[in-house]
DNA sequence: TCGATTTTGTTCTCGCGTTCACAAACTCTT
DNA sequence: AAGAGTTTGTGAACGCGAGAACAAAATCGA
């Protein structure tokens, strides 16, 4: 969304280059697979996993077929082995430490997510400004005070932070976390933040998501009265 | 992202029929222009916009002319005209009631959150299946039961609803709010829901944009090592 | 009034992503 | 062993969106 240029190294053979839109994907067909994998179905056509998945099957071939030819003609996908090569492409065979910054409503909303630990990600830290917030405890992990976090990334090689405070404060946290080392940022905060050549940065706004819907529900209604008035005429 | 046809009725002349992707960047242009009022600019170039909304000048013009002329050449754009003219054109001129389904961590967070009121939304009710939450307050509502939903719906007339549940029951939530008359969802449940055909669903993952950093992340730093393998050699 | 300057609105081109359609490859039955 | 039936992997066509570039329109100064 924002300067979301990948590396795109021109080293040669090893790239290959995986398109943007296929990455953002590859995680709801892990999704899907684990969904399935739990129902006990060990394997699975393109047609089945796109149904679970909510996409175009020929779309889910394509997007697999830039990691290998992990399927089997006249068969389909082993869905272990599958997940699996989706969840080593994607880098989940390793842990990544994230720490949040601010544990309001939402900072403790994520500080509890259960869906985190299973995508290898672990919450490492929380951090916050508020004075009464330093030293509670939420999803067992002690909140720590904002002139900690330099030292807290730095000793935990921290390398992707999570903004959820206001957003006053959003482009202030920005910059410490930058400072810090942290090169991947997730902003919860409704505001956009700048940050320097090699940092990425992804932002989530609840708001906007309804707003989305809120137009397409005005355009359905008044849709509606439009063919009514057609039809009166 | 999932089954988001807008209704593109060939009614003929009122269809402006504006692109999905400018859709989804108008709010973030109607913040950007919130912001600048708060900060007292009553006028601004489209460069000035573009830079508040991290977007391309082009970009933002183009995505502007889709809902009419609304600049003026040499000079700019109105601050406080042009977000009316958005805020109409995004249906924010009337008020949208949502229900939330699901009042655990996540549930609470987006009560509370405040960007919702100024985007004319307005969480009217509150849902949950777990008996030890029905009849708490939480953002001063009271939480009601899930059998109350069709109720609740149908006496306020609320076309959106969200969905903060665990997965197992997002389907079965999403089947009851369409029974109820819900015709937009917004789902946070990491699960792919079927919905029947004039009903919208938009999907976030909390964890999915996590993953995604992790990708690019794990990429920053074996392109790294290959360089320096490169160099060593 | 006229030219210089600024900035919008729009046309045009390019590239990415989606989807179709088909060949290649595998299984199963006879 | 061979043909019928599946299903993957991919080449090719198509459509949408991004961004450059330019014409139209407004202001400003002389």
């Amino acid at each position: 969304m924002t300067a979301m240029r990948s590396p795109r190294t021109s080293s040669g053979v090893l790239d290959r280059g995986i398109p943007d839109a296929t990455v953002a994907r590859l995680p709801v067909y892990l999704r899907a697979l684990t969904s399935l994998a739990d129902q006990g179905v060990a394997s699975c056509s393109s047609h089945e996993l796109s149904v679970a998945a909510g996409v175009n099957p020929a779309k889910l071939r394509k997007d697999l077929s830039y990691l290998g030819s992990y399927g089997t003609r006249g068969v389909g996908y082993d869905v272990e082995y599958l997940g699996y090569q989706i969840a080593r492409e994607m880098g989940q065979t390793q842990d990544w430490e994230v720490v949040i910054v601010g544990v309001g409503n939402l900072g403790a909303a994520l500080s509890n997510y259960q869906g985190f630990s299973t995508r290898g990600i672990r919450v490492a830290a929380l951090v916050d400004a508020d004075e009464k917030r330093i030293g509670q405890e939420i999803a067992g992990i002690k909140v720590s005070a904002l002139a900690d976090l330099s030292r807290i990334v730095d000793e935990r090689k921290i390398s992707i932070g999570i903004i959820a405070t206001p957003a006053e404060v959003a482009q202030e946290v920005t910059d410490l976390l930058v400072a810090a080392g942290v090169t991947s940022i997730l902003n919860f905060a409704p505001a956009i933040v700048q940050v320097p050549e090699g940092v990425d940065v992804r932002k989530v706004d609840l708001s906007i998501e309804l707003q989305i819907l809120a137009y397409h529900e005005q355009r359905k209604s008044s849709s509606q009265t439009t063919i009514q008035s057609a039809v009166s005429l």
